[in-house]
DNA sequence: TGCTGGGATATGGTCAGACAAATAGCAGGT
DNA sequence: ACCTGCTATTTGTCTGACCATATCCCAGCA
């Protein structure tokens, strides 16, 4: 009788999912153990393999399985923590918190692009790029500074962008709607300009993001999210 | 004839998704712009409702699309960037960078909960914590120090371990295979201890994971990871 | 004008059956 | 002892049919 929930008429591949893993939590099946095949299981809980198929598919992704054909499905031995942070808008997440959102244009430049950056977004030497820097407020209190290089070769609309009254992220998205990305997170040393914006002096620790983006193999722009004192993301499963 | 990649005899849900995809970066569907209905679909790629469903459906767990039952799906209009960051244990972490992964315990002992930890892991007041602090390198340099409170009341074994040959993130594992989790990424100074161990001057920018850890609602476990200078954590899509 | 109920419709999910692809493990040869 | 190729097994995916569920939108009513 220690099934009853799985005996009631519906049946769901999340009710599937849900009792692998309290088998799992149980220690009834341990780190490393061979678990039933599909078709075993799918007899089991009176389910179509399908069914049984997805669940598993879905404990595989969020880590907790690992499959391979032929050798069948095992309980991962050293979990994988998969961290997941959604990234929205800067404007959204303030105003996701009830804040009134601020920004304010700081500086705005056409140079040509210093040596770090040609690396960083493999552009041909003496490439334009448009820089950046700006800062972001909630309640009118500084939240977050971007620095950010715009690749001309491959956006020229954004010359003629002013950008003192929206940021470049807002115009961006409109403009090149996806993309690939890379991401870094890392902590950095406040840099003069940094420190002033934010209010924070010179050398403290700052929770720092930074995103590369192209789009068909060009690169578009790179920017640099500093964060005000105290700053954390946090994710939770 | 644009579309000859997709009459060929074999179509899967990933050539779908690739040509869904295509047609959101061709701006042929734009932010915010509605879809055409899984049976539509289905018939112009000539393939099941099941596989254009499950293409759009991993699409929208990606964050590109928004979808509604009756109100069908979107392009979403600000696209949610959403990092994945896969947390190993460190001692894969270091290994799999070819490096060799050593171990140090540097202090050890049993204390009543401060207040701090009382609130973070919501424990009865007067509880009392296993506190270890270690240091993980890779190729003899330091890595990342681990300072560690594991709450005996719920794992009592923990108090006979001596974690001198190997850390305490992999008994716990084995202890308590799958829980709930959070976790935060965030800039701080490097304190004295930290500093020391790692080799940096007190104050300089480290960055830090903390990560708390639930099973069946008690806490297990609260530790602060806090890596070398220079460490980043990249993820890209 | 504003509210309410119902029907049409799009996505969500299940099922049984079929075939594809990978591969662990065995058998047989050298 | 080692290699090589076969085969049975397991997961991966697709199909077409079906029912479930949410909800937009409109008609009808107050």
């Amino acid at each position: 009788m220690q099934m009853n929930d799985l005996q009631a008429d519906k049946v769901s591949f999340r009710d599937v999912k849900a009792e692998i893993l309290k088998r799992i939590t149980d220690r009834r099946w341990g780190p490393g153990a061979l678990l039933p095949g599909e078709v075993d299981l799918a007899a089991e809980f009176q389910v179509a393999r399908a069914t049984v198929n997805r669940a598993m598919r879905e404990l595989t992704e969020e880590g907790i399985l690992e499959r391979r054909r032929k050798a069948g499905t095992r309980v991962r031995s050293s979990p994988l923590r998969a961290a997941r942070f959604e990234i929205p808008l800067v404007r959204a997440e303030i105003e996701a918190t009830g804040a009134d959102y601020g920004y304010r244009l700081l500086t705005r430049g056409v140079a040509v692009a210093p040596v770090e950056m040609t690396r960083r977004l493999s552009l041909p030497e003496g490439g334009r790029l448009l820089h950046l820097t700006c800062l972001h407020l909630a309640n009118g209190l500084p939240y977050q500074h971007e620095e950010r290089w715009i690749n001309l070769a491959a956006q020229p609309a954004a010359e003629s962008e002013d950008f003192s009254q929206s940021g470049p992220n807002e115009w961006l998205i409109h403009a090149v709607p996806f993309s690939e990305v890379e991401i870094s997170f890392l902590a950095t040393a406040a840099a003069g300009g940094v420190a002033q914006a934010l209010g924070m002096a010179k050398g403290e620790p700052v929770f720092t993001v930074e995103r590369t983006t192209w789009w068909q193999g060009q690169a578009i722009t790179h920017v640099r999210l500093s964060f005000a004192r105290g700053h954390r993301m946090t994710t939770r499963y």
